[in-house]
DNA sequence: TGTAATGTTTACCAATCGGTCAAATTATCT
DNA sequence: AGATAATTTGACCGATTGGTAAACATTACA
């Protein structure tokens, strides 16, 4: 007989490794398109090639795989935000965050649109993750683009809501790929439209934020 | 019996009216949180306070059900975008179309969560609206971008990536209000956070925009 | 008021949902 | 090889899904 899965913690066998890396892999295209509520093991063990209760005796609900999922990808999906150094310059810095996050958008964008999904259906699994952990690194990150802000090397801003705007314009492209290539027309549109995007994007926020000299009167 | 709904397009009873306005309210409810595969009849009916082939003798589908309250809603969500004047002023044509965007997001963010989870899940229902009137629209107005940057009014820029920045950053309030709201805290969010949001929109995009005169070496 | 059209509900359906169980199969170790 | 533990699956369960049928109630209008 099996062992139960709560003991399973013990000894991890390969196929173990194997099976659930395999599983979340499948969650990940499904959770990520069709979000928690509307997703269902059935579309998951399809995708995964293997059985529904196959899926169940990895995971016991569909809970606990959304749950390792979000577990799994909160943590590099935080990378770039982490990588914000206090000690660099604050146009590089803000400069490779945005690169960082629009390579994610492109390189990982069903990871943001789970988060996104999630979010936008009101968060009901990770609410103590937003409150705790990602609030404590944005709190943080935020003290230092004040420093920067007092320390005149950029505009003065609202820390909070830079950040805001750069996940919101990065993550756009992940989150709402399908408008953005319906916008843009299949033709001119290729791969070209992330380039274009860091090109717009650093322009925007590296000028936004630049101390300028006087203010013209339109 | 009751006259087959296909041939209710002729007259309307008052009743219909009535109904139907409080069935969409509940659809838009229900579906603006759970998408369209995670939101069930049953939610929709009982947030409406029917039943449930009650619901179904005014859309006889949930499909039918989903497609009213877009089309209804699309309309009025590009309102501010078709606003946008070519005469006008630029600085303070960009000014007021975030304002206005930002407005929406603030008084309406059912609506704007009805779309995201649409577009987000593919726009399985609305490609052919993205690609037809949307394009038009975002077409039109990105040459009234361009022909401002040609005429030297404002910077240089990719007129599209600049309509998707203050779409993103706007509607960002909306979508992502949990995330907001957990990351800057019950206590001093308040409602003050849309003033700021505009404060700080305001000043990125005008100077991000505005021609400098000098580019200070970094 | 009567009656025909409109509106509403109860009971129900087949399909699908998340999840269980026990039996069968495979991997691991001696 | 044989024993034991780990893995996989088909059959199944009760609950929920989108949707229907038909009886019942209400409204509008002559």
């Amino acid at each position: 007989m099996a062992i139960p899965r709560a003991a399973r913690t013990q000894r991890r066998t390969r196929i173990q490794g194997e099976k659930e890396e395999q599983i979340l892999e499948a969650a990940l295209d499904v959770f990520s398109v069709s979000g928690f509520r509307g997703s269902t093991i059935d579309q998951i063990a399809e995708v995964a090639g293997m059985s529904k209760p196959n899926l169940l005796y990895y995971f016991r609900t569909k809970e606990a795989m959304h749950r390792a999922l979000i577990d799994r990808v909160l943590f590099t999906w935080l990378e770039p935000l982490r990588a914000f150094d206090a000690e660099g310059n604050p146009e590089s810095e803000i400069r490779s965050y945005i690169r960082r996050k629009l390579e994610m958008a492109r390189d990982f964008p069903r990871e943001s649109r789970l988060f996104a999904n999630e979010v936008l259906q009101g968060a009901p699994h990770i609410e103590d993750e937003l409150k705790g952990p990602l609030k404590q690194l944005v709190d943080e990150k935020a003290e230092v683009i004040r420093a920067w802000a007092r320390a005149g090397k950029i505009a003065k801003c609202d820390p909070y809501h830079l950040i805001f705007s750069i996940w919101s314009t990065t993550q756009h492209y992940a989150d709402f790929d399908v408008q953005v290539r319906a916008v843009l027309g299949q033709g001119q549109a290729g791969e070209g439209r992330f380039e274009d995007a860091a090109r717009f994007l650093e322009q925007l926020f590296i000028d936004g934020l630049t101390i300028r000299p006087s203010q013209p009167t339109s």
